[in-house]
DNA sequence: CGAGGTCTTGAAGACGATCAACAAACGTGG
DNA sequence: CCACGTTTGTTGATCGTCTTCAAGACCTCG
């Protein structure tokens, strides 16, 4: 992992620019602003915590590629995972205004990021409130799915809550081009699912079964295949609105 | 429920003020802008849905007195309640940016509340970077919150649920000078707490006792009691890092 | 005083956890 | 390219938490 400071590359430039579009169009001056902020790549393998919680962080990480995921440890020794982050994702945007970090973040596969300084992000919201009000609906976006993974895991049984974040995934990879209706690939186990649902290993394992015995879904070798997109949602009783997936007037 | 336009009652102004300044100390100018803001002031008795998934307000909603909760439904009749908010939390003010609601918000006793125009915080996010800042922290601390209740409900069993839930609402409550470590008014039955925690109420009603019978609580009568704070505080693992209580240089 | 809501209790059962063993897939080095 | 060890997925049996249903006690308020 090199430190240097530099400008987006490219690829990075297109994922956050994409992402944001999504919420709402950019100006010429804000795609500018982004691409002249000051960046430093890093690459970490899977496994890495490359964010601990209780640490005040002086950049904001954003995802290139690969996937990663906050999560909380308890004293047994129990993990969980409370938001599964996708290329385009700031997975601590939020750091820039809240400290310490109250969770870790790890690398679930390797994973491409640029950090972002506070700085650069703090220079933005003084100068260009439209970006900032992009920047915040971000994060907004963020607390909606926590609200949906309550939902989840509150009143949605085993297999829904499995099937509902399946449905989550593929719209969230879709506006980065890395998946659709159709699948996506997703080189996480079974356990990983687990700590993000609340679920034991061996559970998620039979609501897999399950969906797939349904002919809704297959999931192997690192890759989802959705077989019936509307069974899926109607298992899961998936209502897209709440990622925000059309363009608003920010 | 009138809806004349005026400004924040002293009342609603210093909820709003303590709760702000909770994040980060307010300037001069800040606080006057907060008491210049055009409010519409509203109440509604119990169980009213003052506001409902799919509308798209105009106005955010700032909780003055009494509690309310923003819940989602399922196909089955189940609620989860997805938050509970106490006097000076603004319930939605992701509407100002995200659009429509993903969630309805019910009063959950009798609520003074005040509506504050979009125009008007837009109008803030326009023209002042440092308490656009502090707004958008709000929303980032009920980020933090939703995050430890996928916490609670994913990897603690139901009792350390409950003790999680209560040293939050304690801790939530007192710079609003409306509890303490010692306890709160929570005029609220265990068939909402079910509702908030993903339980049943049966179940609710058996985790209480056990709290009550290990001397950590009393809730009778629509008030808490904490009989031993360090100890609820163990059985729920609760570390108040992610409500940000101490004051950041936003 | 009566009526409706809320709390409490019990019994039965479902969903999901845990433990343990085995199979399959994967990656690594020879 | 194969052999091996490790990780991940699969299965079965058993256990515990939490749910459901149902009934009765307690409160509160009109």
């Amino acid at each position: 992992m090199s430190t240097q400071l530099g400008r987006l590359q490219p690829e990075a430039f297109a994922r956050v620019v994409e992402r944001l579009e999504r919420l709402d169009r950019l100006g010429d001056d804000e795609r500018q602003a982004l691409g002249e902020l000051r960046v430093s790549p890093a690459s970490h393998a899977k496994g890495v915590e490359f964010i601990r919680q209780g640490e005040t962080p002086t950049e904001s990480t954003l995802l290139v590629e690969g996937f990663c995921a906050r999560f909380n440890l308890l004293h047994n020794g129990a993990r969980q995972i409370t938001g599964i982050h996708v290329p385009g994702d700031f997975v601590d945007l939020h750091s820039l205004l809240l400290r310490p970090m109250d969770h870790s973040v790890v690398a679930l596969t390797r994973c491409k990021l640029v950090g972002v300084s506070h700085e650069d992000l703090r220079r933005i919201t003084e100068t260009m409130p439209h970006l900032t009000r992009v920047l915040w609906a971000a994060t907004l976006v963020d607390g909606a799915v926590l609200r949906q993974q309550i939902v989840s895991m509150g009143r949605r049984p085993g297999a829904a809550q499995l099937a509902h974040i399946i449905c989550e995934l593929a719209l969230r990879l879709e506006p980065v081009g890395l998946g659709d209706r159709t699948g996506f690939d997703f080189p996480l186990g079974q356990a990983e699912m687990a700590d993000a649902l609340g679920l034991s290993t061996v559970h998620v394992n039979r609501m897999t079964q399950q969906l797939r015995a349904r002919r809704l879904i297959e999931w192997r070798r690192g890759a989802i295949v959705i077989l019936d997109w509307d069974g899926l949602c109607r298992e899961a009783e998936f209502d897209p609105t709440y990622l925000n997936l059309h363009h608003n007037r920010l």
